[in-house]
RNA sequence: GUGCCCGUAGCUCAAUGGAUAGAGCAUCAGCCUUCUAAGCUGAGGGUUACAGGUUCGAGUCCUGUCGGGCAUACCA
């Protein structure tokens, strides 16, 4: 709907001779009186103008040249705001739309033609993934979705690193736990992996090896197995919740050289080093952020040869920009904020667009269990695991709590709220509006014969009560919803937006009799209620939850 | 100490610098001989942590204070 503004409140400028780059505000006022619609622009640009806001705006009211049947008043309220006020039957002969576009409602393609990496969970493999990396996990994914929307060519990647010190743990704790099934008295370093699972690979490696590795001080054999059983893990728990890959980027390529090249961390130290960014000093190799004006510098190759997690990470975006892509969204948890700005500050040295790329950082979970809050720990055996949490609640459930709040604010996710079966659960009350309208279709059919492969949406300027107008006037925000979602990288808006959906089709449903009306109004509240359908189901796609037909 | 996030109804959370700060839960009062009551309607509930500032307008932006979280490695 604001898509349908943007052109005339332009043109209505335009005529004032009044040119500007700020962008036009288009808002919903939340009280009906000030109409369907509003903008402030009169606020924005009454300086420019050198009028008072009231006034140009009374000067802009009478530029509009909106067609017949669409704005039916236009008006200069409070300041200076300006409102409008839609025919009802424009927003009926508009939600025909959704059934003409069906799955594409909401879909532009504003993305054509460009590419787009989304980079999320991008765990190592070290153990099971927790409930923490799972926010990240259905946030990416659905970020990844919206991007998909609106025509860019996604790639969903996932960033590990099976080389490094924590890997070199790893296989050592599983040794220790193979000597202890061997019989042999081990004092298990508290420094180690805890959890269970490095007891039950150390027990499938006891069984099919026996003791012969007892006497290996070999570790390759406990690292690739338990990497080859903890990534299998990680696959198989991101599966259900429907979360997925094309792409796993091994940060270990980032040291190799191929081809006669450099490596790419040698490329990046060299390119840094060129441009003046790099110092040797106490045996290391910096990055010398100090001249960017931080306290502190930062190593890449620590003393010891080897370099430290942000070479390679620049690296890796370097890597990013070679693969020709336009944008670059990056989603980890909170504990990782302060691993950004020296990769982006790196990247606008070495001359690439850092605007390209965007993080989105979600904050922690703690789960609440009976009213006791139970913080989540990593690194430790006491994690508590995603796998653990799906099993309880269940995969649609855990993926909507996870991104039905906003992604800076501390999630506190109700176990027992997510299991429970009624309105409460924001997630039954979604599903629920679905499967209700399915219903409705199959008794439709049977009783009057309705056929929903014919619904045009032609009866629908038939409608016109109150509920019927709100709800189709809602359904018309779908996509001005994802455009938001977008620009915030924060799907949590749809989560609202939705819930919106779901309340006013129930509260039609609650005062418009559907099959008991007469036929032409019939057929109308069965076409409102396949558009309905429509919408609820193209963002339960974005979300990546189902859309049951009965429950 | 320093950096980032958060502080809004009893609880969980909304509100691209806009008009009287909104939902849900919980509480209280109603609605099923009628298409799924897994639903709907109504009521009460607020000094937006605190103090200043910026402007036509501040929950939102700036400064400071207080409280909570995360990070402050030659770990990733």
């Amino acid at each position: 709907m604001r898509a349908f503004f943007l052109p005339f409140i332009q043109d209505a400028l335009h005529k004032a001779g009044i040119e500007t780059d700020k962008e036009i505000q288009i808002d919903k006022p939340n009280d009906k009186k000030f109409g369907d619609f509003s903008t402030n622009i009169a606020f924005l640009l009454a300086k420019e103008a050198r009028k008072n806001p009231r006034e140009l705006a009374t000067q802009l009211i009478a530029l509009f040249a909106f067609p017949e049947g669409t704005v039916t008043k236009t008006e200069v309220a409070g300041p200076g705001f300006i409102n409008f006020h839609l025919d009802p039957a424009f927003f009926m002969r508009s939600a025909q739309e959704v059934l003409t576009q069906g799955e594409k409602f909401g879909c532009t393609d504003s993305g054509k033609g460009q590419k787009a990496i989304v980079e999320y969970v991008s765990a190592n493999p070290t153990g099971p993934l927790t409930i923490g990396r799972g926010r990240g996990g259905v946030l990416g994914d659905c970020i990844a979705n919206l991007l998909e929307t609106q025509g860019y060519e996604v790639t969903r990647e996932y960033y590990f690193n099976d080389a490094g010190r924590q890997m070199q743990i790893l296989a050592e704790s599983v040794r220790f736990r193979y000597l202890e099934k061997c019989g042999q008295a081990i004092e298990f370093p508290t420094t180690h992996y805890q959890g269970d699972y490095i007891g039950e690979i150390a027990e499938t490696l006891f069984i099919e090896h026996g003791d012969e590795l007892a006497s290996t001080e070999e570790l390759a054999i406990f690292k690739e197995s338990a990497e080859a059983v903890i990534f299998s893990s990680i696959r198989r728990t991101l599966e259900r919740l429907s979360i997925t890959h094309d792409s796993f980027f091994n940060e270990h390529t980032l040291y190799q050289s191929r081809e006669g090249e450099p490596s790419p961390n040698r490329q990046v130290i060299d390119a840094l080093d060129a441009k003046g960014f790099i110092g040797n000093y106490d045996g290391a190799t910096w990055f010398m952020t100090t001249k960017l004006g931080q306290e502190k510098d930062k190593v890449l190759i620590k003393s010891s040869g080897d370099p430290s997690y942000r070479l390679p990470d620049i690296a890796y975006h370097v890597t990013k920009f070679e693969r020709g892509f336009d944008l670059m969204v990056n989603v980890f948890g909170a504990d990782h904020i302060d691993e950004y700005p020296d990769v982006l500050e790196a990247l606008k040295i070495l001359g690439y667009d850092a605007s390209k790329v965007k993080i989105a950082i979600n904050q922690f979970v703690t789960t609440t269990v009976g009213g006791q809050t139970v913080k989540m720990s990593t690194r430790k055996g006491n994690a508590d695991l995603l796998d653990d949490l799906i099993d309880d609640v269940g995969a649609d459930a855990t993926r909507l709590f996870f991104i039905m709040r906003g992604k800076d604010s501390h999630l506190n996710f109700d176990v027992e709220l997510a299991k429970k079966q009624s309105k409460d659960n924001p997630v039954f009350y979604l599903q629920y509006a679905h499967a209700r309208i399915c219903s409705l279709m199959r008794l439709a059919e049977k009783e009057v014969g309705f056929d929903e492969a014919l619904a045009s949406g032609e009866s629908l300027p038939l409608l016109d009560s109150e509920p019927e107008i709100d709800l189709a006037s809602s359904l018309l925000d779908f996509p001005d919803v994802i455009q938001s979602c977008l620009r915030l990288l924060e799907p949590q808006k749809m989560v609202e937006y939705l819930h919106t959906v779901a309340e006013r089709y129930h509260k039609f449903y609650q005062e418009c009799p559907i099959l008991k009306a007469d036929e032409n109004i019939r057929t109308a509240r069965l076409e409102l209620s396949l558009t309905v359908r429509q919408v609820l189901r193209n963002g339960f796609r974005i979300l990546g939850i189902s859309a049951p037909e009965s429950m």
